[in-house]
DNA sequence: GTATCTCCTACTAAACTTATAGGATTTATA
DNA sequence: TATAAATCCTATAAGTTTAGTAGGAGATAC
């Protein structure tokens, strides 16, 4: 499972990355809007800002904005952040790689096999989706919802 | 990452599934063959015992055997029973469900959306993989190690 | 009856998670 | 230049999880 701070640091960058990008955005009103505990916000926002995806200004109306494109933060370099590793095993992770103590060949494990594969699969979506993905993908499923019913019942069919 | 208590019951599993089924294996023999703390894994044993995996046979001579089939212990069943959810979010869980308590509606949820996505690509691959998916695994990486050098340098040839 | 197993429950140390506390620092603006 | 409003920084703390360990009770082969 993601950590609350994986979770709330992807809503956040969201939340961000929805508003003018000309304005500093306050944590207090990210707090708000996402329900995430101020103080605790705080310091994953800091995190955000170490790590190179946001920006701050400090100060009266000052806030956090990103650093980079929504196109290029992507969800696995904030999952790793925040939660390490995105593979099940330390042998088959590309970014922490370690090798298991207890396995005397690594080149013939079957486990090392399947969770690599595993990895494979998680790491291709989440290296190649990006914060503007989580966007997009949103505005597709409001638009679904709104269209999609009014097609089922034929609305104003001559 | 896979607790160790995952992981080490997937490698006693894999233990198991390589004895003669008509002995039964002894705690300390997969301790030892696999090191894993000998208390810690009875623990594990006993799990994957309730959980109707393994079948005991208690006092002198007695030890674990697997109760079904190694083609019907699927990874994902084992991982679950020790780790709990595959799901990255609770709220993509098949298993494990709940939604989230900071989400105003999920059906419009981006991140729902993707994490529903990294759910679906590791179960199908989790719960479609078995012990014996394992076996089958290293007998293929010990065939292609043995195989490929040979092919690579062309001995023997006139 | 004794040696050798599993079975069961409780316990513990360490690490990690999920925050909160309390200010120090920076900046806009009146 | 005082003040309000924001980030920045570090420490702390409660609760949970992890990775075991301890100590024996119970079952069975010989």
């Amino acid at each position: 499972m993601l950590s609350k701070k994986a979770k709330y640091g992807l809503k956040a960058l969201e939340y961000i990355a929805k508003q003018d990008t000309t304005i500093p955005v306050h944590t207090s009103d990210i707090s708000l809007a996402e329900s995430i505990p101020r103080k605790f916000l705080e310091v994953i926002l800091l995190d955000l800002k170490n790590n190179g995806i946001l920006k701050s200004k400090q100060g009266k109306n000052g806030g956090y904005n990103l650093l980079i494109s929504p196109t290029e933060v992507t969800i696995g370099r904030v999952v790793r952040l925040f939660d390490g590793p995105i593979a099940l095993l330390p042998c088959v992770s590309s970014n922490y790689y370690e090798p298991c103590d207890d396995c005397e060949n690594e080149a013939f494990c079957g486990l090392k096999n399947i969770f690599s594969e595993v990895r494979e699969a998680t790491g291709s979506i989440l290296d190649n989706l990006s914060l503007n993905d989580i966007l997009i993908r949103e505005e597709i499923l409001k638009m679904k919802k709104s269209s999609s019913p009014k097609i089922k019942t034929r609305p104003n069919r001559k």
